[in-house]
DNA sequence: AACTATTGATAATT
DNA sequence: TAATTATCAATAGTT
């Protein structure tokens, strides 16, 4: 009905196509408008354009719930409980993600570890050396040397080394005590802190504290 | 459209009501398929007979749930009751909360940090030393002391130490290298680090490597 | 957005 | 009830 025939199919052109969604999308309300009233029917239409925009007519006689709760009885489908099927089954399945995710992020922080075994262990160590050396190598460093000069270490940097040193010589103090004290295991050789140093494969320094970079509390 | 044109009110005829239904509705459904094809547009249709009879249309790339759906949103209008709010709710809120994890996991892992300011980075630090201590801390250790005594190391900490170590040398000797070339500033002192070993406040060895724990590639 | 030639829908008839 | 057909309504292409 009209200039010519047109078979039903997509229609291409984007502009030709709005029109005629406009034209035939009232026809159609119309249309529902003169049935509800001829036959005395209850109707409900929703139309979605591919665009987004919604129209919608319902018969003045009921409500769309009325309609949708005719429909729910007489077809037997579930909308009503299927719709919220669905809701449970989503938050089920973004609760495991969640829970997933709470877990890798509290294993990164240190806690609940003990659950784990010794390979996933060295791969959450992986993850987080990764995470240091990534912080360290990428812009971070950038912003600290125009601060005072090249020879001044980012506090970000001295603030992570001062504590990773804290560290290793309370645990070294520890192992040499543990080894005076103990029978050395054939695999275990003996080390005497105060002595070798001079001769280790690696021996390392702190650098002095500089105060105007320790302000971190 | 007819022999005749006819009035928009109910008709009162029974059966002329009953023909002029099936037609029109029959007349609807089909434009309903029509447009859907012709402006992939989303159609429902739901048109109940005053017999009580029920016919239904809706188009084939979606479902009469998810029109519903985006009706709902659309029009604000409560069609579900109130616990379909709540579990909409719910997963909307859950969404929230992984998607601030999942940031969280990423910058734990060194990624995205660019957009961090200084504080938020010192923060992310915080959170990483605290969970590089905490598990050298807990329960691993325990786990390795049966492997071959007291005195051995668990090769997670000789691990980090070692990456630790490595990277703390190369920081070292490029600063003092820094330091020969530069002039020195007055906040930061001078450090020699081949003489001064044994005299510094923190000295340190890393532990013969165990070849039999260092089994990671 | 308005027009109109043409097709498509359908009211009345068979 | 179903098929036919004369008529009207919807609309595709045009302005």
């Amino acid at each position: 009905m009209g200039r010519g025939k047109i078979e039903i199919k997509r229609i291409e052109n984007s502009s030709n196509r709005q029109v005629t969604f406009s034209k035939r999308r009232n026809g159609i309300l119309k249309k529902a408008k003169e049935i509800s009233v001829l036959c005395d029917a209850e109707v409900s239409v929703i139309i979605c354009a591919s665009s987004g925009k919604m129209h919608q007519y319902c018969s003045p006689s009921t409500t769309l719930v009325d309609i949708l709760d005719k429909y729910h009885k007489q077809s037997g489908k579930k909308l009503w409980d299927a719709k919220h099927e669905n809701l449970s089954n989503e938050i089920d399945r973004i609760k495991k993600e969640n829970d997933s995710m709470q877990i890798k992020l509290r294993h990164l922080k240190g806690e609940d570890i003990t659950s784990l075994n010794h390979k996933e262990l060295m791969a959450i160590e992986d993850a987080l050396e990764n995470g240091l050396s990534e912080r360290e190598d990428r812009g971070d460093e950038e912003k600290w040397k125009s601060v005072g000069g090249r020879a001044q270490i980012s506090p970000f940097r001295s603030g992570f080394l001062n504590v990773m040193m804290r560290r290793t010589c309370l645990g070294q103090q520890e192992l040499a005590k543990q080894q005076r004290e103990m029978t050395i295991e054939s695999n275990v050789r003996e080390i005497d802190t105060e002595h070798c140093t001079s001769q280790m494969p690696f021996a390392f320094r702190v650098q002095p504290i500089q105060p105007n970079l320790q302000k971190r509390i």
